[in-house]
DNA sequence: TGACAGTTGTTATAATATAACATAACATCC
DNA sequence: GGATGTTATGTTATATTATAACAACTGTCA
């Protein structure tokens, strides 16, 4: 099975590639990664969990940078609109986005159990959102689609309160 | 094609119906549609555009109800427990269901130029759905599916702007 | 240099939602 | 009918999420 958010793995790997992607694209495309907008894109890289806006503004403040909630929320803007992470509706938090260039608006699993997500892109998704739009002569320009429950490693894993006895 | 929150309808008719169904349903499973809660039902139905919370407050407080928002706030969860309504969290509205007797999570089409909703029961959203989080293992206990953009009736009638020169 | 665009700082406030505890209404059992 | 438990509502306060508005700074380039 192909590696995700929910498996272990060198995450460390997945937030210095995130951050070289997000620095050659932004120079590609003639915008500013600026410290703050690179240590917000870190710190919701930081783990595979969403980070809420304040939770960011709290690291942020941690760290010396300004720390009121226009900061954040103007990071979070500029690296929506780039492409550079999502946010998640449902739960008002936000998620680095491992495919930045090309535009796309991600599908997620979001487990309630570890509270991490993983960003799908499934083709058959897309499919049956413009099938049953078309159906009704709508024309979508975005959407959201966030699939809650329990990812494989929490289901396998049995829970603390049932190895005790 | 079918009648839809999109097309012009008597809509009154859909008012009452949904109350009809909201009571016999509540007292068939023998739970109170008490006068604020029948109230806020009825408000979120008004109109087929989804309606907040605090819009549903000022309503009440007009009415003399209680207007506090917990007041609010536990007749939504009253009213969305028993699946009379859904919310819409890329907007954070709440919209009236039309087809409760069946505990479903539906999918939407959301018009940003009417902002009127529309629900859907796609068997192929729900299809691509679980395949999705079949292939990942993971078990789906509810999602969040809205799909944003612009109603058939929107895209045909000229706005405003185009019809001044 | 100065003019402009873009970015950040700062203060205040809007919008959305819940905690916590008190009181009232209803149900039921004796 | 009165005691009791449960559900629903009232009330106050506060938490959480997000934006408006305007001032100040920074980089760029004519």
């Amino acid at each position: 099975m192909q590696s995700t958010a929910f498996s272990p793995h060198d995450h460390s790997h997945c937030i210095s590639s995130a951050i070289n992607h997000a620095q050659s694209l932004c120079a590609q495309r003639g915008v500013r990664l600026t410290p703050v907008r690179q240590r917000v894109l870190e710190l919701v890289w930081r783990s595979h969990q969403p980070i809420g806006a304040y939770e960011l503004l709290a690291a942020l403040a941690k760290e010396g940078f300004n720390s009121a909630p226009p900061t954040v929320y103007r990071a979070l803007e500029f690296l929506s609109e780039q492409g550079l992470l999502h946010k998640l509706d449902s739960i008002n938090a936000y998620v680095g986005c491992c495919n930045p260039e090309t535009p796309h608006q991600g599908h997620f699993l979001l487990c309630q159990v570890c509270n991490k997500a993983q960003e799908l892109e499934s083709q058959y998704i897309n499919l049956a959102l413009k099938v049953s739009a078309d159906q009704h002569g709508f024309e979508i320009q975005r959407h959201t689609i966030e699939i809650i429950g329990t990812c494989k490693e929490c289901i396998d894993k049995p829970s603390l309160s049932e190895l005790t006895p």
